[in-house]
DNA sequence: GTCTATAAATGGATAGAC
DNA sequence: GTCTATCCATTTATAGAC
């Protein structure tokens, strides 16, 4: 006699297994790629758990898309609040993000390189959340601190973290030929002196 | 009595238009919300006409795809060729790029940024594309000259191009206070910073 | 080559039992 | 709170007339 699988996961269990399969496959093959009954098949629940836990597969994308962002966010200052200066900073926050993109590479894909606003209507653009707004931070905090060349925000901003944004484009394209982080200095450097004084 | 509007279009130039629409609504609304059906209501067609041009709606897609890369290959050629140094047909590339994201905001979404992988799955990655060659081969051929630093040839071009690809992500997401072409000189000054000698 | 009509399948979402 | 069964709208694609 087979134990049946059903039933065995209830509650927050079953909403954290629900969240957890929509990640991978959303991640994996995209929002318009992934079905609700794929989502119920391969985490083992009915259609009518997830609709009691979201109220429809678009809110479900939202709960992720955002908890992922302030995981971001909480990864990145983490990274970063105890470094001195502009340089060191935004040194520690690249160095994450490559480490994430190596550790998770279809979550950052989802989060940082999807269209949201084509199933997201309401979003904010990504430029404009916690994670986005920290790195703009520290170049406007290093040019007041006289660490980096008085320029136009966005341009420093995009200057400085830029280059690693299209990097981890290439590492998730499978285009390069070492890990990541391999190429960290070299990134950090060049990004640098584009806007030290 | 209202001339009728049907076979208004034959041949060439009903494929033509059934191809200009698509792009539009692609670009507006992404590819997955966009139905056959909306690309025959707006192009006034016939779906029979539109599967007599294109075997299905991914094949039209790919077919958009792949002549916007050409295009924006030769508008990028012809804005670089006759330009002396790195440095001179960097700014031309990127000054071309600023311009068409000013003219055609939506195209450039489509074919710069859309996540091609969920629709046209055979597809080469966008970095592959020529026009992204073309950036890398520039700055390769500058540390030929010695107008570049000797550098990893991936860091280089993303940080050459990088930072200019991300402020058109600004400007599609409607955060910049002023026209792209408007930060030109500053993002093209930053980013030379970064990787010459 | 283009049309209309429709097939065939899939998808998001709900109803009601347990 | 979770399940099964199903509804209904939408979508891709085709058939066959013109």
């Amino acid at each position: 006699m087979v134990t049946a699988q059903k039933n065995s996961l209830r509650g927050d269990a079953l909403k954290e297994k629900v969240l957890a399969t929509a990640l991978e496959l959303f991640s994996e093959r995209g929002y318009f790629n992934t079905s609700i009954h794929d989502i119920r098949r391969q985490a083992g629940v009915s259609t009518g758990a997830i609709y009691h836990h979201f109220q429809n597969k678009e809110a479900l994308a939202k709960a992720l898309y955002e908890a992922l962002l302030q995981q971001m966010y909480i990864e990145i200052k983490h990274a970063s609040f105890n470094r001195a200066g502009c340089l060191e900073k935004s040194r520690a926050i690249i160095e994450k993000m490559f480490v994430l993109t190596l550790q998770h590479p279809r979550n950052m894909q989802f989060v940082l390189l999807a269209q949201h606003k084509e199933y997201l209507p309401g979003e904010a653009p990504i430029c404009s959340s916690k994670p986005f707004q920290t790195m703009k931070n520290v170049v406007i905090e290093g040019m007041a601190e006289g660490e980096v060349r008085q320029m136009e925000p966005w341009v420093a901003a995009t200057t400085m973290f830029g280059g690693a944004l299209r990097m981890m484009n290439l590492q998730l394209d499978g285009v390069l030929d070492r890990p990541l982080t391999a190429y960290l200095d070299e990134v950090v450097e060049s990004a640098w002196r584009g806007i030290s004084v």
